[in-house]
RNA sequence: GCUGGUGUAGCUCAGUCGGUAGAGCAGCUGAUUCGUAAUCAGCAGGUCGUGUGUUCGAGUCACAUCACCAGCUCCA
């Protein structure tokens, strides 16, 4: 028979399987393959080929491979806790972004020392080498294989009418499970088992906890130790850590997650909100503030109290009820009403640096990036229903824009109606669809995010990447027909005629906390000169030098330069030292010869290296940097 | 909130079998006046997260509680 492989004909005998074919057509693919696609469709390498089928060969390199390779681990995991654990029920054990996991429901959570002889058994079953086979059921049939394993059993039974169930068989062990897979266990060379942790059946806290175990597996053991060398190195940018190194911010014990800032991290932040109002400003947003403490009233006509009354912090005022805002939005709407609106006024685009509270689960606190009280970038935009699209595109231009100048790369993902909800089914459809529309002119990549939306509208999120991969919500984009209902905003049409507007919620930074925290990590820590909270440090060489550091210091000062001076009676190489640990763009290495000539040393913090230059030419470079926003 | 782990000086950490607490860095004092990533010496610094208990005696054991870390759930 003749398949297709690389888009040459290959000659093969009849009954050949895809990691036979592989041997034949030669060279190393036959070592790295891991996985093939047999007309497209990602399979097991022993699948049989037929005459004519298309075969492409996939290794490490390729994504779905990298999937089913974690996966068969994924196995293996269960295999080896099943060996040592009879007892322990099999719930779920996908392959997952650097790895996979496995959840067990089982008397005694895992130990530490448990995961060691987990991986001790788990390199014993890799050893073993043992083939995978696939097989399928008719559903009564794989009920009745699976019958000692309740949580397979009620997977098998939500499996759709016309799903072909299949299992795979290694050695003593056989899991549901739709693959692919690698051909045998002897495939993964290095594997480690990194924690275990409590997780619900099926992500519901209602239902039970059970164990979940978390690895990372390679082809090779170089890769393995890549891969926690890259881990170790990507904890030294974690923002909790180089906040309290750089002084720039942290949390106390005597307020969970309520951040401090310090003066460092207060000049960033001030930068942060001056970008955020220059662009605002062109994008023809106002500015506004409204109250943290609001009358109870407002958030039962707002419908905050019915979704989210929870997570709200409550003071008495006098006698009455007060609630403090979890969100802008009603106060907004009050800014709103305050007079009568045409249509020649809209849109109109409200800008607020709104501080929010909201009461989080404690175990969800984490550094900035999840906290009780932080200041969202706000904005509600107000328009007519034919405004809508022009409108959405004009909030994911601005986002888009600002995220650039920070050097981010963003993921974009649509959510939709969210099972608690206000208002029509029909009018989160259009609203839904409108976001969907926007996207797709704009040309934006996206994913949906099923039941993810807000709780009066669907909505696009823009998430930012940490340090360790994990991604954070920053921007959102809210569409919303419930606010203006409830709170029976209008404006007078062409018409003559009252109409209700249409309103937009959306932030660009998300929260101030939160944008800091990435963008910590993002930079670690060593911020571009616009942003730098010290731009320039001088360092005095000896006593003789402090008095023109200073001089020099006071010029820098009144040209708008962020400058502190270093006058310790140490030695330069240790001011140096300190500088570079603080980050600081540019030290000024000042001496004898830098007096006499009126110069200035200008040392680089990235190169290290040093350039002599006149005060004027020092201004101006770190001038022009600013103005361009450089990284 | 749930599961597991951690909590000793400002920071990073040691502390054995239960016998009354230790280092480095930072800080302070003094000396050193020095040319591109750590000068030397001395001093000071802790109700061992908090509380209760067991014990002749608790950093160490038990229970409770608070905070933090990883994950789940939730979310900007």
């Amino acid at each position: 028979m003749q398949i297709n492989y690389k888009g040459k004909p290959v000659e093969l005998a009849e009954g050949v399987n895809a990691l036979d074919a592989a041997k034949q057509i030669g060279g190393d693919i036959y070592k790295s393959a891991l996985l093939c696609e047999i007309n497209g469709n990602a399979m097991s390498l022993p699948t049989q080929l037929r005459d004519g089928d298309t075969l492409n060969l996939l290794t490490w390199d390729d994504d779905v491979a990298r999937r089913a390779f974690r996966h068969t681990t994924s196995h293996i995991l269960a295999q080896a806790v099943k060996r040592l654990y009879p007892n322990a029920a099999l719930a779920i054990g996908p392959a997952i972004d650097n790895g996979f996991y496995y959840d067990f429901d089982i008397d005694e959570p895992f130990t530490p020392e448990a995961l060691d002889a987990i991986e001790k058994e788990m390199k014993k079953i890799i050893k073993e080498n043992l083939r995978l086979e696939r097989f399928t059921l008719p559903r009564d049939e794989a009920i009745e294989f699976m019958k000692t394993e309740p949580y397979k059993v009620e997977l098998i039974r939500d499996l759709p009418e016309d799903e072909e169930i299949s299992f795979y068989k290694q050695g003593d062990f056989t899991d549901l499970c739709a693959g692919p897979h690698v051909p045998s266990t002897g495939g993964i060379k290095a594997v480690k088992l990194t924690s275990c942790t409590g997780a619900y059946w099926r992500g519901d806290s209602d239902r039970k906890m059970l164990q979940r175990i978390y690895g990372t597996c390679f082809p090779n053991k170089e890769l393995l130790d890549a891969y926690l060398e890259m881990l170790e190195e990507a904890k030294k940018r974690d923002h909790r850590k180089l906040g309290r190194e750089l002084d720039l911010f942290a949390l106390m014990d005597e307020g969970p997650g309520f951040p401090f800032f310090f003066p460092k991290g207060i000049v960033l932040r001030n930068l942060l909100e001056a970008y955020w109002r220059e662009e605002h400003k062109k994008a023809g947003y106002d500015e506004i503030r409204t109250p943290i403490i609001l009358n109870e009233e407002l958030w039962h006509r707002s419908g905050h109290w019915d979704h989210y009354k929870d997570n709200m912090y409550y003071t008495k005022i006098d006698d009455g009820g007060y609630a403090i805002k979890p969100m802008n939005c009603p106060g907004g709407m009050l800014v709103y009403k305050r007079r009568m609106w045409s249509y020649r006024d809209l849109p109109l685009r409200y800008a607020e640096m709104g501080l929010v509270h909201r009461h989080e689960l404690s175990g969800a606190l984490h550094g900035l990036m999840r906290v009780r009280s932080f200041t969202q970038d706000d904005a509600h935009l107000y328009m007519t229903p034919d405004q809508i699209p022009q409108e959405i595109l004009g909030v994911i231009n601005l986002i888009d824009r600002m995220y650039k100048v920070f050097g981010f790369n963003y993921r974009v993902e649509l959510s939709t109606r969210p099972e608690s909800f206000m208002g029509e089914i029909e009018q989160w459809d259009i609203a839904t669809e409108a976001l969907r529309q926007a996207l797709e002119s704009a040309k934006v990549q996206y994913r949906i995010n099923e039941g993810d939306g807000a709780f009066y509208g669907p909505k696009i999120d823009f998430h930012l990447v940490d340090s360790i991969g994990r991604t954070w919500q920053c921007g959102t984009l809210q569409l919303d027909f419930q606010m203006p209902e409830r709170f029976e905003l209008e404006y007078i049409g062409a018409d003559g005629e009252k109409h209700r507007p249409v309103m937009i919620h959306r932030t660009v930074y998300g929260s101030m906390e939160r944008f800091i925290a990435i963008l910590v990590e993002h930079f670690a820590g060593a911020f571009p000169s616009w942003l730098a909270p010290v731009q320039a440090k001088i360092l005095p060489i000896t006593d003789r030098s402090v008095e023109y550091g200073q001089q020099v210091m006071r010029q820098l000062e009144a040209a708008g330069i962020r400058v502190e001076i270093d006058e310790r009676r140490e030695k330069i190489g240790y001011k140096i030292r300190e500088a570079q640990l603080e980050k600081v763009p540019y030290m000024l290495v000042l001496g004898d010869k830098e007096q006499d000539g009126a110069m200035l040393a200008v040392r680089d913090r990235k190169t290290g290296a040093t350039t002599e230059m006149t005060l004027d030419a020092f201004v101006a470079t770190v001038q022009k940097e600013v103005a361009e926003r450089a990284r």
